[in-house]
DNA sequence: ACCTGAACACCGTTCAAGT
DNA sequence: ACCTGAACACCGTTCAAGT
């Protein structure tokens, strides 16, 4: 792996900011350092994520994360926030690449699982101690409240399109979304025993909950 | 809280085992450590759990943890055990109570949530590593499924009442056990914004829920 | 059999000191 | 400003030794 590209020379000076990123170690450690983490977790699981070998594999003293973070749970917060935004993106992509109808919701709610399955630490890490983690950084709340947004425009949408029921949307989205993090949790939990049995749960979910909310009766 | 009475004089001899059970330091340790356990988690939390202040709360050595438990992880898995067998009762009585159809099935529904909303972070450990767990306890695979089975029993009784449409029995319970489990997770994380917020998602995902998978089209 | 105390190999975090 | 090294106060776990 080639090493980052040093920090270009000429910055853009924010007025009233001197020097907002100068030159760290690593160009930008703060990126090198979520980056890292997330790398590890994926890897090696939450637990086995210690700041020192992070600082060992960046070739940085262990201590020199405490320049960006406050302490090992604000590491995780920011791991958390990045989390929910490549979520926003690829329930976003999902939703407005089928058409913004039912298709688009399902292959949304594929794109859920499909996200949680494919980064199951990071999704551990999202919503292990959210409330925790939440309360701490403005960041992370705003980045998780964009997510479920998206869902909520969703249904609205199919809401004016008749296509589903005219509950209160936030109501709505919230026992959607819950549905869809329990499958989620289950299928990351390997409690579907494999891959087809884990299918066979997402398409009889999405059948059922298109029923639960469809506006005809 | 007045100490536990000593183990009984005379001991029922088990044919083939010979002092199954002698005097521990505590009557029954292995016990003691449970219990203990689960009130440190619910009062400090899963990450304030230490063996050494269990040990210290218990006057015991820090390592005499290791007679009744191969490590941590193994007192958590007894934990986790002990909360899916308190779970598995709230459901049936549940279900029982309140005369094993429509209202029963809703009142179950009611129990589970209540049931994670009062006891946050013992449902935290039953869910936060089951497999891991579930691996390396049968028992705790043995107890998890007979609470599912609560549930698989209280489908097909309402499909042969006519009341649910007749799908594959543990694939409509999963589907339950997942929307419920996604609520669960909602309100111990505080995500629905107090009680009566919390009350009425519940209500709504209950009459969507029913709706799902009612018989009648 | 059951329990102990000392020891081992780890942690996250603090802080004075360097450049 | 950013980074370091030593130190502090913790962990879970092992193991020889006690009774």
């Amino acid at each position: 792996m080639a090493p980052p590209a040093p920090a270009p020379r000429r910055l853009q000076r924010t007025a009233g900011r001197r020097k907002p990123a100068g030159h760290y170690h690593h160009g930008d450690l703060r990126r090198a350092l979520v980056d890292e983490a997330v790398k590890t977790i994926r890897t090696r699981g939450v637990d086995q994520l210690t700041l020192r070998a992070i600082g060992e594999r960046l070739g940085v003293s262990r201590t020199a994360l405490y320049r960006h973070f406050s302490d090992k749970q604000a590491l995780l917060a920011a791991v958390s926030t990045e989390g929910f935004r490549t979520l926003r993106l690829a329930l976003t992509a999902a939703w407005e690449e089928h058409g913004r109808g039912r298709p688009g919701f399902e292959a949304m709610a594929g794109a859920y699982v499909r996200f949680a399955v494919t980064h199951p630490a990071h999704y551990q890490v999202m919503f292990g101690r959210f409330v925790e983690s939440a309360a701490a950084s403005a960041d992370l709340q705003r980045e998780a409240r964009a997510a479920f947004d998206v869902l909520v425009d969703a249904l609205v949408a199919q809401q004016k399109a008749g296509i589903v029921r005219r509950d209160e949307p936030a109501l709505q989205a919230r026992f959607i979304w819950a549905a869809v993090h329990g499958i989620a949790m289950l299928a990351i939990d390997g409690q579907l025993g494999g891959d087809e049995h884990g299918e066979a749960l997402n398409a009889y979910a999405i059948e059922r909950l298109r029923r639960a909310i469809a506006a005809t009766p």
